[in-house]
RNA sequence: GGGUCGGUAGCUCAGGUGGUUAGAGCGUACGCCUGAUAAGCGUAAGGUCGAUGGUUCGAGUCCAUCUCGACCCA
């Protein structure tokens, strides 16, 4: 019954569509707008009088909203896919291999302090990755992890305690270390809910943690691989040393301030060469001098030999003695000499310095015991400058860093003269016990002996003071030296017979090995970076002595020298004692009383062995991720080994690095197939961020003002594989740019209002227009796919965004409106753009999907409203190769040239106000090539440029024909549209008015029934 | 100070092995539409490709130096 259809509204308001037109036109029943337009006084005989069609107009309808209120609203989809527990459904979904298994595995941030914006890059990178490679068909799994040791949260601990007036040594070690673990617990807790914000999927509910207790057993048992396969040994460094706290100190936890310390050149004379000259060296810490073992030189430098002629009578120098000095420092240590006439007697090319040999200042002396009777070599060093000093630099390999590498390079003998409390050794002749600073910090007498002794021996050539920058304890506020301590190293150059060779027999070539033939890098300059570090890096140093970490789980044997075969007690019955203590009660166990009873008892006697109590590096414990993670999870991997390890650029020193060193020692090569860097985020200049700037952009502000998806869609549009740059204009192009994909996205959802399977349509029985629609996206498919491998995410936002912009909403859209807008609902053409658009959405919302989680589900749910729907659950939908159409493509190639041409040629009828709207236009266009003319016959080409009418004709076209420079051969002569204006269409045709339904053309009345 | 990487329109990015007037989108300006409407369409303006010097018939693309920035070292 017709009558039924009084009662629909006048216009529609369901997201359903229009199923009652449907029903309507299928029936042959009159459509129900025929009400409204009854109730208008139109009839043939009033022309004048319009008619409102605009209700019988298929106008888009969707709930969809322009605006997206992301950061209300991100929350409530969070909440959605907890409940629906997305991530497990999609690990379900791949059980059993039922799909082909892809990793990321986390690096661990340190779990210290609230999400910076780099975090927050870090991981949306890690996302996208992430879910592209679940939806391109992987089971992808992504279990986050922390970074729990270490000494920031150690400090936080000590910091506590000193607000309460407690000091850490007066506190148990385990309640210490207990303390560190809630602080870490806390953070974890905090940069979960963080990370979770952003939109970041992943096991959230089991992360991984270097402080659990099977983490830490991990971290003691891979420890115990490198004590057994003989690349773990003792030796020493030198470190920043407090002699007040008696405690080793890590660069960040010194201040420096300006400290006035003694300055003195000395002699070292030559047992042979040089003219019999001496070599002067010039050192602000006298106290060094007993430990020198080199003289460094920079064959860089120049040097002459110069003779004094006269001095000053305070002066040392004695007229007529010789001296080697740069060139560039000659006049100034003269002076400082008080030497007031010399002269330059020649070069000295450094090539003499080869194989000089000189004795040191105390070499001889009665009451030094033949102590210093060794040989100082000259040796070449580029740390050498002509800035300040001689040109020659004393060095004491215990008590520098220069002078350490320069001793590690020529094998010098590290001296072992001062003690811990900061005095020198009480055996050590002349000198012994004197304090270098006393425990209050102050001076003690060791520099002043040092000078008297020089001075004694006719070495000190002058002597002064300076007023320098000095580093000083942040605790105690006293200055810290330099002090050779003793250290635990693995050596990378050690020849292992571990049965793991395949790709070198060290740790260093097979890091190498894995570097050259195993990894792929994104982007490619990782792979040198990392080469080049790990040839050119020197052992490992192991230990801290510290207390929040893992500590080194081996006992030495007293009496034992390092050098003694069995200094270290290799037993695997001990080390499986451990383990199974640290997987029981973590790794406090260690500093029980007792422990080491309890695990040598029954193997050796106790009282034979130190337990040692320093603790591994942390990079050890992040190095060690891949053994307690991938190997041991039921979610890891099955051959232990990383599809993807992605970190910033300076984790080529940190994570990539350690676990690189860490997995050739204990599985004989890279624990991962993919080493992904990106860049560091600057402010909108390029700057680095910083809070005394204030130029930082925090992630939590970006969240409230926009919304996590902004910040999504930030870094998915950025290269990160270089720096990259935000700030408040960035972020507002960002918004702009997600506003122009919503509303496209809204576009569709509005236009496939009441889509239903029956209007579907085959590729075969479709216009040109759509089946050129489908090769774009055959063509897309492999674009995205191939950006997503290949983690270019920015590819993948730049194709997308401007097929929306240019090919949607600037042609096709904008072209189908009139079909959508106007077409019968079953007509095949309508019907057509609607399953084409039905495509292109699946494609659209699934592939921007990582990108765009939230908004994306948003899309997806207004389209296929449910309960326990997600576009998370999708895959890219499978893209028939076949819609690829390469002449087709070639042809409308052309078909848009000469369409950008008719459209410039309305733009100045336009501005000449001769029209509004294209469809008052009705060109002629000339077109020479009659392959192109016959092409533009072949389509409606009227309707692809909006005009109610168009010709193409390939006579010569007129002088004053339109033409585009950039589309030559076509010209274009202006017509306005013969006709009436179709009230519904809006076309202007000469057959409006003769049809049934007033100032209708052919087509709307058709459609009108 | 050393090593590595980078500097293409206001912004984000394209620009195999050197070859005609350096591209895209956004933004901006102007115009149009008012049936995607805090939307949509069209047109236009915008770059001495960080600087200088070189190689070459020819360089954004190759070389050298410098400069700015970032990271890692010292």
């Amino acid at each position: 019954m017709c009558t039924s259809f009084v009662e629909l509204p006048a216009r529609r308001s369901d997201a359903s569509g229009w199923p009652g037109l449907l029903q309507a036109a299928g029936a042959g029943c009159a459509p129900p707008f025929l009400q409204a337009e009854d109730l208008l006084p139109m009839c043939a005989d009033t022309p004048e009088t319009t008619v409102d069609y605009r209700d019988t107009v298929f106008l888009p309808e969707t709930e969809f909203q322009m605006r997206a209120g992301l950061p209300a609203r991100e929350p409530e989809w969070l909440a959605r896919w907890e409940r629906l527990a997305i991530y497990d459904q999609l690990r379900a979904k791949g059980s059993n291999d039922a799909r082909p298994s892809f990793v990321l595995h986390d690096g661990p941030p340190y779990a210290n302090g609230h999400l910076h914006i780099g975090h927050a890059l870090n991981k949306t990178i890690k996302d996208i990755i992430v879910r592209s490679h679940q939806m391109m068909g992987h089971d992808s799994r992504y279990v986050p992890g922390w970074d729990c040791h270490g000494l920031p949260i150690e400090w936080k601990i000590e910091e506590q305690y000193r607000a309460k007036g407690l000091n850490k040594d007066d506190v148990d070690t385990v309640a210490f270390r207990q303390e560190c673990r809630k602080f870490a617990e806390n953070w974890v807790t905090v940069q979960r809910e963080e990370f979770k914000r952003l939109g970041v999927t992943g096991n959230w509910a089991d992360p991984y943690l270097t402080m659990d207790f099977h983490a830490e057993a991990v971290i003691a048992e891979e420890f115990m691989k490198f004590l057994m396969n003989g690349t773990l040994y003792q030796g020493s460094k030198p470190v920043m040393w407090s002699p007040v706290e008696k405690t080793a100190l890590a660069e960040a936890e010194v201040e420096y301030h300006d400290h006035t310390s003694h300055t003195i050149w000395v002699r070292f004379r030559p047992v042979a060469g040089l003219d019999g000259a001496a070599v002067v060296i010039w050192t602000t810490t006298p106290w060094t001098i007993p430990q020198n073992r080199a003289v460094a030189y920079n064959p860089g430098i120049a040097y002459g030999l110069y003779r004094v002629d006269a001095a000053d009578e305070k002066s040392t120098a004695v007229a007529g003695e010789l001296l080697v000095l740069a060139d560039a420092l000659a006049e100034s240590v003269m002076t400082a000499a008080k030497v007031t006439g010399f002269t330059r007697l020649r070069d000295v090319a450094t090539s003499e310095f080869e194989g000089v040999v000189l004795k040191h200042p105390y070499a001889g002396l009665e009451e030094a015991q033949s102590e210093w009777d060794y040989d100082v070599p000259m040796l070449p060093g580029d740390h050498v400058t002509e800035d300040a000093g001689t040109g020659f630099v004393h060095t004491a390999p215990s008590h520098g860093d220069d002078d350490y590498q320069l001793g590690v390079k020529f094998r010098l003998p590290m001296t072992y003269n001062v003690e811990a409390d900061g005095t020198y050794r009480t055996d050590l002749p002349i000198f012994g016990g004197q304090a270098i600073l006393d425990q209050d910090g102050k001076e003690g007498p060791a520099n002043v002996s040092n000078i008297k002794q020089l001075a004694w021996a006719g070495a000190l050539l002058a002597k002064g003071k300076i007023k320098h920058s000095y580093p000083h304890s942040w605790r105690s506020k006293a200055p810290v030296i330099y002090r050779n301590t003793p250290q635990w190293f693995a050596a990378i150059d050690h020849t292992l017979d571990d049965g793991m060779g395949s790709y070198g027999d060290t740790i260093r070539a097979r890091a190498l090995r894995s570097i050259e033939e195993l990894v792929k890098f994104t982007p490619v300059s990782g792979r040198n970076r990392l080469h080049s570090m790990i040839e050119h890096r020197p052992d490992w140093v192991l230990s801290r002595q510290r207390a929040w970490g893992v500590p080194l789980t081996c006992f030495t044997r007293k009496g034992a020298k390092p050098t003694d075969a069995d200094f270290l007690l290799r037993d695997a019955e001990v080390n499986a004692r451990i383990a199974a203590a640290f997987e029981a009660d973590g790794a406090d166990v260690w500093y029980v009383q007792g422990f080491k009873e309890k695990v040598l008892a029954g193997i050796v006697d106790p009282s034979d062995y130190e337990q040692v109590y320093d603790v591994l590096d942390v990079w050890f414990d992040s190095g060690s991720t891949h053994a307690f993670v991938l190997r041991d999870r039921a979610d890891g991997t099955k051959d232990g080994i990383a599809d993807v390890y992605l970190e910033g650029t300076d984790q080529h020193r940190g994570w990539f690095h350690s676990s690189l060193l860490q997995a050739s020692a204990t599985i004989g090569r890279a624990p991962y197939r993919n080493v992904v860097t990106h860049g560091f985020t600057l402010d909108e200049k390029g700057m680095k961020m910083s809070k005394s700037i204030g130029n930082t952009v925090a992630p939590q502000e970006v969240i409230d003002e926009y919304g996590a998806d902004i910040l999504r869609l930030w870094v998915a549009q950025t290269d990160y594989t270089a720096d990259q740059r935000i700030g408040p204009k960035i972020l507002k192009g960002t918004a702009d740019s997600y506003r122009r994909l919503r509303n496209t996205l809204r576009f569709m959802l509005g236009a496939l209002a009441g889509f239903d399977e029956a209007e579907r349509v085959e590729r075969a029985d479709m216009p040109e227009l759509e089946r050129w629609m489908l090769h774009r996206l055959a063509e897309l498919d492999a674009e995205v796919h191939a950006n997503y491998r290949a983690f270019n995410f920015s590819g993948v936002f730049q194709v997308l965004f401007n097929f929306c912009t240019v090919d949607l909403s600037a042609f096709w859209f904008d072209v189908r409106k009139d079909a959508l807008y106007c077409d019968a609902p079953d007509s095949l053409r309508r019907r057509a753009v609607r399953t084409v658009m039905d495509l292109q959405f699946y494609r659209l919302s699934t592939w921007l999907a990582p990108i765009l989680p939230f908004t994306m589900e948003d899309v997806w749910l207004s389209r296929f409203p449910s309960e326990d729907g997600s576009v998370h659950l999708q895959d890219f939908p499978a893209t028939p190769a076949d819609w690829k159409d390469a002449a087709l493509a070639q042809k409308w190639e052309g078909i848009r040239r000469a369409r950008r041409a008719v459209t410039a040629a309305l733009e100045v009828q336009r501005t000449a106000k001769v029209i509004g709207a294209s469809l008052e236009a009705a060109p002629v266009v000339h077109v020479e090539d009659e392959g192109l003319a016959a092409a533009l016959r072949s389509v409606r080409f009227d309707d692809l440029c909006i005009t109610s009418a168009l010709t193409v004709t390939t006579d010569p076209a007129p002088n004053e024909a339109f033409r585009l420079p950039e589309v030559p051969g076509v010209a274009v002569v202006f017509e306005t549209a013969e006709g009436e204006k179709c009230q519904r269409c809006w076309k202007i045709l000469p057959d409006v008015g003769t049809h049934a339904h007033a100032h209708t053309c052919k087509r709307c009345d058709a459609a009108l029934g």
